[in-house]
Order: structure tokens, then C-alpha cells, then sequence
DNA sequence: GTTGTTATGTTATAACTTAACATTTAATTA
DNA sequence: TAATTAAATGTTAAGTTATAACATAACAAC
């Protein structure tokens, strides 16, 4: 199972989260022949600074503020769109909101666990759910071709809480 | 496997599908206690119309058309709230759109098959993918409450349609 | 029938996304 | 290195999806 799960939801050094995805984001351009231009790599910075997904909106409130001069939205949606395309980032469809890829290079699936409590998201990768939906897929003849797969519920921080929560009534 | 995906992929009675999802609305509404009033009735009819989903936006221009007088984006997406709440309808997140739900009183798990040629969706619920999710869950401290599973790619259909192109090359 | 609750009407606006066209910057090639 | 082409960005506007806020109407229970 390949996840950043532990990193997500215990406290550490955030900063090499950052610096590793820069640098995997330079390796892998490098290695495409793709541009990481600024404001690419601004964006990418920006949904590395946390774990939690943002939206467009959020992206061109914070690269304003960065650049110190107002964006545009299409700046915005064009490095989203780049991004995406190479692999960078992830769209959460269910929160019309965008986050780094912890491991752009490798095939997997996108299966994202959502914390309705802290906002926190990680991604997992699993072998065993891909061939299910796999077989699931072709007993319906059904020609897969792309997936979203997105839970929602508590991350083991947000769970501990309510836990306590529960023990206090 | 409970799917309706036989009965998207092929040619059928599609009045039995609006027949049946309507029964099934009262019954559910009656034993819940919950009031399918004309709107909320009209909304969930247009939604199946097709084994296709339906935008907020699409859903007030025909209820526009079938009740004569214009329709305010407050009344769809009401409807759509109730119908969602109560479980008789879908939203697949991807496409910002609104399906039927095929079976709506069983517990189930929200997975989608969506038609990238003829925009058709089914729904499938399976146990094993269900199950393995959850052990993920477990494994990662996750407490799953929710998910959303769609799945992109070509349904039977289209999919032989592709290959008999592929042919002629 | 009054009261409280649920549903709807209405207006306006917020939030998200893309189209279209002009300009600049970078890469390619003459 | 100047000319050409391609890629990226700037700019304006508009399209699409969703909700806030407040008023009114319909229904249910007492």
C-alpha cells in the first residue's frame, strides 16, 4: 500500500514535504521536457503548503498576495491544468478543489481519504482495490479508462478527538 | 453484485424504470414520513428520463418547460437536496450532475460507471470493494463515513463501437 | 383557529470555470 | 543573431454551478 497517510496526519517537519515535491516536480519536468515555469511552480509551492486541498479562488487569493499583484483566474486554471496534466496534482472532484501528488511517478489510482474534520487529505494507493474495480469493471464489459475514488470520514487525529468527545457526556 | 448496468447497456422499457422509481419514491417517502411534494416528485421524473445524469441548470429548464412558468435555481436545488437526503438520487461529484438512484433502500456504496461516449451512468454496489475499502480504512485510522467511486470509461456499447472503428483503420 | 414547522417564492450574489483574443517570452532554425 | 515559430501569460468578458437572505404560503398538530 503506498500512501502518505503517516505523514499527513502526525506532526512533521513540513518542509521537507515542500522541498521533496519541488524537487521531484524539477526531476520529472526536466525528464519531460516540460516548463516549470514561476507561476507553475508558485501554485505547486502553494498546495504544498499543507496537507489540505485549496481551490482556484484560494490559489489566486495567495499568489496575488505572493506576487504582489493581482491574478487573474485563467493564470490560475492554466497552471492547475498543467499541473494535472504531468501529474503533479490531484482534482478532489467533491470539493471542486486541487492537491499535490505525493508520488507523481508512479502508476496508482487515486483513491483520496478526505477528514471532514481537519480537512486534511491523504492519498493511497492500492494494488488490491485497482484489480477489483479492475474485474468489477469488465464483468459490466465496461472499458475502463480513468477513476476518482474519494472517502470521507475522520482522520485518526479527528477520530481520537471525538472519541474524547464522546467520553466526556 | 447489485447493479442496474444490464438494464443502462441495453435497450428496454424505459417506462418500467420511471414506474418503478417512482413506486419505490413513495414507499420510501411513505415509510420515512417524508413528503415527495409535486416539485420534489417532478425533479426526480426528469432525473429519469435517461440512464443519463442531469445538471441543476438542465433540470430547471425542463421543469421550467413542463410547469409554464419560470423556475428559480433555489426551487432545483431544494428538490435536489431532499432527494439527495433522503437517498433517491446521486451526485456525481465529476460532472457536477444529478442521477437516480437505482436502489435506493439498500445500503449500498455509491460506485459509478460513467460513459465517456454516451454520457450513460450505472451504478454498482459490491460487497469486496466495500469491504476492502473499509479494511484500508482501518488500516490507516481512517473512520470511514462516506464515499464517492467513479469510475470513467466506455460502456458496452460504445465500446464495441470502438473496436468496429478500430477495424475499419 | 392559532401556532409552529416545513416547503416554496424571489432577488441577488457568490463561487467555480472557460472562451476569446492580445501580448510576451522562450525555443528553433535560417 | 535575426527571423520564425511555438509556448506561455495577460486581459476582458462571460458562462456555469451553487447558495444566502428574506418573504410568503402550505401543512400539521394541538
Amino acid at each position: 500500500m503506498l500512501t502518505n497517510s503517516k505523514l499527513v496526519h502526525h506532526s512533521h517537519d513540513h518542509r521537507r514535504c515542500i522541498n521533496a515535491a519541488l524537487a521531484r516536480a524539477n526531476d520529472l519536468c526536466d525528464a519531460e521536457n516540460h516548463r516549470l515555469t514561476p507561476t507553475r511552480e508558485s501554485v505547486l509551492r502553494l498546495l504544498w503548503q499543507s496537507h489540505r486541498p485549496m481551490g482556484a479562488y484560494q490559489l489566486q487569493d495567495q499568489l496575488a498576495k505572493i506576487s504582489g499583484k493581482p491574478i487573474a483566474p485563467p493564470t490560475i486554471y492554466r497552471a492547475i491544468e498543467f499541473l494535472l496534466k504531468v501529474g503533479l496534482i490531484h482534482r478532489i472532484a467533491s470539493l471542486n478543489a486541487y492537491i499535490g501528488c505525493p508520488f507523481p511517478t508512479s502508476d496508482h489510482s487515486n483513491l483520496f481519504m478526505i477528514c471532514n474534520g481537519c480537512g486534511s487529505v491523504a492519498e493511497v494507493a492500492l494494488n488490491s482495490i485497482n484489480g477489483l474495480l479492475k474485474s468489477a469493471s469488465e464483468k459490466a464489459n465496461f472499458t475502463l479508462q480513468d477513476q476518482s475514488l474519494e472517502l470521507f470520514g475522520l482522520c485518526p487525529n479527528c477520530s481520537s478527538e471525538q472519541e474524547q468527545e464522546q467520553d466526556h457526556e
